[in-house]
DNA sequence: TGCCAGGCCCTCTTTAGGGCCTT
């Protein structure tokens, strides 16, 4: 499932209850787009009902009002979708081990596993745009000036700017290294390679290259 | 009462510490 190119897969984004499903948190939104050969097409979204009150901080973070939440379907319903949603596709996030775990956790809860392989889009921005301000979604959209319609920290809009920005890499690295449709395990190494050595690492690629 | 994550990555490192990034 890994050697595929890296211009089709889901992006996905979580809003949550807190920073840590081991610590009891859960999803209460999930957002995601599906990216079919560079296009983004099919979305996903929901807000999804914890079955608890959320704090005031996520209130505020988020937009998202306990008033909101209490129509909402429960995770259970809303990740069985999502399970559906995802299926056989490569994933992506940025600082994809936050999403992950909870991903993970939420699939667990409802009988289901991932089998699908991540990549992380904010370690993939480091290693590429080592002299952006920070490498927070909203700097990084600001950075390479991608669209977005001003909504930040809900599902959907963050994984639209992320799908934006995932694209705008795969661009970026083939005019700079004239790598043309890098597959997704090429990717998932260069967000593993050193800083330094991501100009080499990317030459080596290109040089291995099958045709 | 007081505490509250964790993986990644850099450096004044590796027998460690601290900033970044996600909610």
């Amino acid at each position: 499932m890994t050697d595929t190119p890296a211009d089709t897969l889901i992006v996905l984004d979580f809003e949550t209850t807190g920073l840590s499903p081991d610590q009891g948190d859960r999803a209460i939104e999930i957002g995601a787009v599906k990216i079919e050969n560079g296009v983004i097409g099919a979305r996903f979204q929901s807000l999804m009902n914890p079955g608890r009150r959320i704090s005031s901080f996520i209130e505020g973070y988020t937009g998202i009002s306990n008033r909101m939440l209490q129509d909402a379907p429960p995770c259970e319903q809303v990740m069985a979708e999502f399970a559906a949603f995802i299926d056989g596709y490569n994933l992506l996030a940025h600082n994809a081990s936050f999403d992950q775990k909870f991903l993970d956790a939420e699939l667990e809860r409802v009988g289901a596993s991932r089998r699908h392989p991540f990549c992380c889009s904010m370690l993939t921005a480091r290693r590429i745009y080592q002299d952006a301000p920070n490498h927070q979604l909203g700097t990084l959209v600001r950075y390479k000036n991608l669209p977005t319609d001003g909504t930040y920290h809900r599902a959907l809009a963050d994984a639209e700017m992320t799908a934006h920005l995932w694209l705008r890499m795969l661009s970026d690295i083939e005019q700079r290294y004239q790598l043309a449709a890098p597959s997704f395990a090429q990717m998932q190494k260069l967000a593993k390679t050193a800083k330094k050595s991501v100009d080499g690492f990317m030459l080596r690629q290109r040089i291995s290259r099958p045709h």
